[in-house]
DNA sequence: GCAAGGTC
């Protein structure tokens, strides 16, 4: 018998390299593929077996809607809830899908080495469905290994002890999957199209909505509140003065603060008449401040924004990158506990030679290093831990100073304790009890490497018990209580744990979004102030349902699902019962909006005050208003109606013309910069393409194309088949392009640097400088198809005998345009295209004829397009 | 143009 094949997938190629190593014992044949694939022999529930193992890399799938429910205008948000959702590869590049199915071929048994919580057990179905192992035969075929480290004893132990992968917990994941996605996809949706369409400055390209982002603006805007409502109070309180060995100390009030002045002075009085302090108490006690347990991701988090001034997007990546380059241990992890085989003493080595904490590692080596403190162990990957010794030369400014507090943090937690004694004097005068505090620190401990946390020295003069002191000054402070301040972002990050709102990895892209849609703007501290537009939002829903962003909208998702996770709740169920309340709350909001309304119109300004008049609408002949701010788009007041706009460029009219299919004026679209392009679009085509099909073109242009159309990309003039437009693809056309599918297109307004675009990806071709005129003709090339050119050069530059100006030809068989030509494709390389005489062939970085046939002639422009 | 969750 043939020996079998067993196929072993893990969540990431780290851990799949990892796995190997151990079981293998080293002795393995890596090979590259989507993912690295490691392979080695050895034995498999007690036969020989050949083992593969590979990984994924996170999720192989998201969920989204079909095609049909994508078109903002042609679905109504509220069947979004009841829409089907469909499951695509989340990133088609890697063809991870391909690969588990090509590695599973000829395995007998699939491994699945996924991390252990819910969203693993989620992929271990993704992966089962990709790899083509029949979920029939699953039991027979399909093992699940539970780790709960990545170490050689666990690794081990859990390939002798495999079991089944518990579908419930992935389906609670899939019902996750559909919930947050209608719930946000329909919420953001209607309040986006709403409000945009009503007002012209609110300056986020979409209104979103969200189960975790929506809660987390939340915290920042009740903390606006509470800041925003406060009112000051006035307090007071009573300070002794004593001298002692020549200088001043302040006691305190045993009351500490009244909020009764009247009160206060009669005390005043009291002990100003007395006017001798007794001490009547001495303690001391011995105080120990905990040395931290192990570094996770939400602590690094918080410490890199409070004291390093890395806001989490920038820490994640920072810390990413010291991962990959193997200084520090994985950075994405929830424990805060070591595994009991971790190797501290291996770790304290690797930093031991640090110039700057060296000597201190070098005597926690020799005298002894503390077991670090219990922690928790959620099972997923040890703390952060440095792997490696390096220096700020090594890794520049910023990725130090995180490595250096990985370094520091890992280092205090095999520390002592800080210890120190706490002394208190208390004395009585009128009645009234006073004191002072001193402390003094006996041993620093863990303090020592992280200076910051150090407890302050305080010494306090002797005191004898019975001892009578005079008073050498009696102050009456007034004080006021003061507001909160704005939340910081390490605040932030507690609330959002502590209320359970996204993950260790996704906190981070919240609290980004948040940022992005203009919610709220990052001051110095970073702390975390509320826009007009974030308090708006919160304030609505305050009005309508203050359940649509409080933190508990989330933990009622979490509990239901988990009733499926449980196996209590069939899963269908739950996600009807949910989304049936969610739908009521739609509703009721939809109905209630102009609650919310009355908020943004004070705050904002109509889409009819906003803008200037730019261009004429087709249907009532008026002017429009050109709205820039984000999204830029048109709003024609007289109809009422909006029309979207490409981004990141500047929009103006276009010599005034008209579209021949609905008479708005055309508009020039313009990227600045050399690599820049300019093209005209119909403001009324753009959003509504009027040729049927169109619309998987656009996509395709999304997709390969440049990006720099931006993603809700319409359909500019040189994307349109109309027959007869001069503005059309048909018209401005040239030929094919010789990088990609798409049509090279002459810019219409490039003089006197004219040049063509592709009309799908970054090529740029440049045509003959200075010339006084370039434009398309209706001939075609009888050779290759293309269109033929007209170009009227400049007197004194032309290339032609007798000074002549005027030349027709083909940019691709006419000689001298030939010549002339010059292609760049992005922002890489120049250089000159095929050069003459090496005849135009299917050459790369020569113009080519794409065709279908075979050596047919083919129209250049239609050849890629298939109307 | 939309969500949140993996991971790169």
């Amino acid at each position: 018998m043939a020996t079998p094949t067993v196929l072993m997938v893990a969540e990431k190629p780290s851990i799949a390299l990892s796995i190997a190593s151990v079981l293998s014992r080293g002795q393995m044949y890596t090979r590259r593929g989507s993912t690295e694939v490691h392979e080695f022999g050895g034995m498999f529930l007690g036969f020989h077996a050949q083992f593969k193992v590979t990984s994924v890399i996170g999720h192989i799938f998201s969920v989204d809607f079909p095609v049909k429910y994508q078109d903002w205008t042609a679905t109504d948000p509220l069947d979004l809830f009841q829409a089907p959702v469909i499951k695509n590869e989340s990133n088609p590049k890697a063809h991870i899908c391909r690969h588990l199915n090509q590695e599973a071929r000829g395995c007998g048994h699939l491994v699945l080495w996924l991390d252990c919580d819910r969203e693993g057990e989620n992929i271990c179905f993704e992966v089962i469905e990709s790899s083509g192992f029949s979920v029939n035969e699953a039991r027979k075929r399909v093992y699940r290994a539970r780790f709960s480290s990545v170490t050689e004893k666990d690794i081990l132990k859990a390939m002798d002890n495999l079991v089944e992968p518990n579908r419930y917990e992935a389906l609670a994941v899939d019902a996750r999957q559909e919930i947050d996605l209608k719930v946000g996809v329909a919420f953001t949706r209607f309040q986006t199209s709403y409000f945009q369409g009503k007002y012209g400055n609110l300056d986020s390209r979409v209104i979103s909505y969200g189960p975790c982002q929506t809660p987390t603006l939340g915290f920042c805007v009740q903390r606006y509140f509470q800041i925003n409502t406060f009112k000051p109070e006035k307090f007071w309180t009573l300070h002794p003065y004593i001298m002692e060995k020549g200088y001043e100390l302040q006691l305190e009030w045993g009351r500490n603060k009244l909020f009764d002045k009247d009160v206060t002075v009669m005390f005043e009085k009291r002990v100003s008449e007395d006017g001798i302090l007794e001490v009547t108490e001495i303690s001391e006690k011995q105080e120990s401040k905990s040395r931290p347990s192990g570094l996770n991701t939400v602590n690094l988090l918080k410490v890199a924004s409070s004291a390093l001034g890395f806001g989490p997007q920038m820490a994640m990546q920072l810390a990413e990158r010291l991962y990959t380059q193997g200084f520090i241990s994985y950075p994405r992890t929830e424990s805060t506990a070591y595994p009991s085989s971790f190797d501290f003493r291996g770790t304290l080595s690797a930093v031991a030679n640090n110039p700057t904490w060296g000597n201190y590692v070098q005597g926690l080596l020799e005298n002894g290093y503390h077991k670090p403190r219990s922690g928790t162990d959620v099972g997923d990957h040890p703390p952060i831990t440095p792997m490696l010794s390096a220096t700020e030369d090594m890794l520049g400014r910023d990725p130090w100073k995180l490595y250096q507090y990985v370094c520091q943090h890992f280092i205090g937690t095999v520390s002592p304790d800080c210890k120190y004694l706490r002394k208190k004097v208390e004395f009585s005068m009128g009645g009234e009890t006073f004191y002072c505090t001193g402390q003094h620190v006996t041993v620093k401990g863990f303090t020592s490497i992280m200076p910051w946390l150090a407890v302050n020295e305080k010494n306090l003069p002797r005191f004898a018990k019975g001892e009578k002191i005079e008073v050498s000054k009696m102050e009456l402070y007034e004080g006021s209580t003061s507001p909160p301040d704005y939340l910081t972002e390490s605040d932030l990050i507690s609330h959002m744990e502590k209320n359970g709102i996204g993950t260790d990895a996704s906190i981070p892209v919240h609290i980004n979004n948040i940022s992005e849609r203009n919610y709220v703007q990052v001051q110095a501290g970073r702390k975390l102030v509320p826009t007009t537009l974030g308090i708006t939002l919160i304030r609505g829903y305050q009005l309508i349902d203050p359940d649509l962003f409080l933190p508990d909208i989330r933990s009622f998702i979490e509990q239901q699902i988990t009733l499926i996770a449980k196996g209590q709740v069939d899963h269908f169920r739950v996600v009807q019962h949910v989304l049936q309340q969610f739908m009521q709350k739609y509703s009721y909001f939809v109905k209630k909006i102009e609650n919310m309304d009355a908020l943004f119109e004070a705050q904002f300004s109509s889409l009819t005050d906003s803008g200037r008049s730019l261009s004429k609408c087709g249907k009532c002949l008026r002017y429009m208003k050109y709205i820039s701010s984000q999204p830029p788009r048109l709003y024609c007041g007289t109809c009422e109606e909006v029309y979207y706009l490409p981004q990141k460029g500047t929009i103006k009219l276009y010599k005034e013309l008209t579209c021949p299919l609905d008479n708005f004026e055309l508009l020039l679209f313009s990227i600045p910069g050399p690599e820049g392009r300019s093209y005209p679009l119909c403001p009324y085509c753009y959003s509504n393409p009027p040729f049927e099909g169109i619309e998987t073109l656009i996509r395709a242009d999304k997709m390969g194309g440049s990006g720099k159309l931006g993603k809700g990309a319409g359909m500019p003039c040189f994307l349109c088949p109309h027959p007869t437009c001069p503005h059309s693809l048909v018209a401005q056309g040239v030929c094919a392009c010789p990088e990609c599918s798409g049509t090279l297109v002459l810019d219409p307004v490039s003089a006197p640097k004219w040049r063509l675009h592709c009309n799908m990806c970054n090529c740029l071709v440049f045509l003959p400088e200075g010339a006084h005129r370039i434009s398309t003709t209706q001939e075609r090339c009888p050779e290759c198809d293309s269109t033929i050119i007209e170009v009227d050069f400049n007197k004194k530059t032309t290339p032609l005998e007798d000074g002549a100006t005027l030349h027709i030809g083909c940019i691709l068989c006419d000689e001298l345009l030939h010549s002339l030509v010059e292609m760049k494709h992005g922002r890489v390389n120049m250089r000159r295209m095929g050069s003459r005489g090496r005849g135009r062939g299917a050459r790369r970085g020569s113009f080519r004829v794409r065709g279908r046939g075979n050596g047919k002639k083919v129209d250049p422009k239609m050849s890629f397009r298939d109307f």
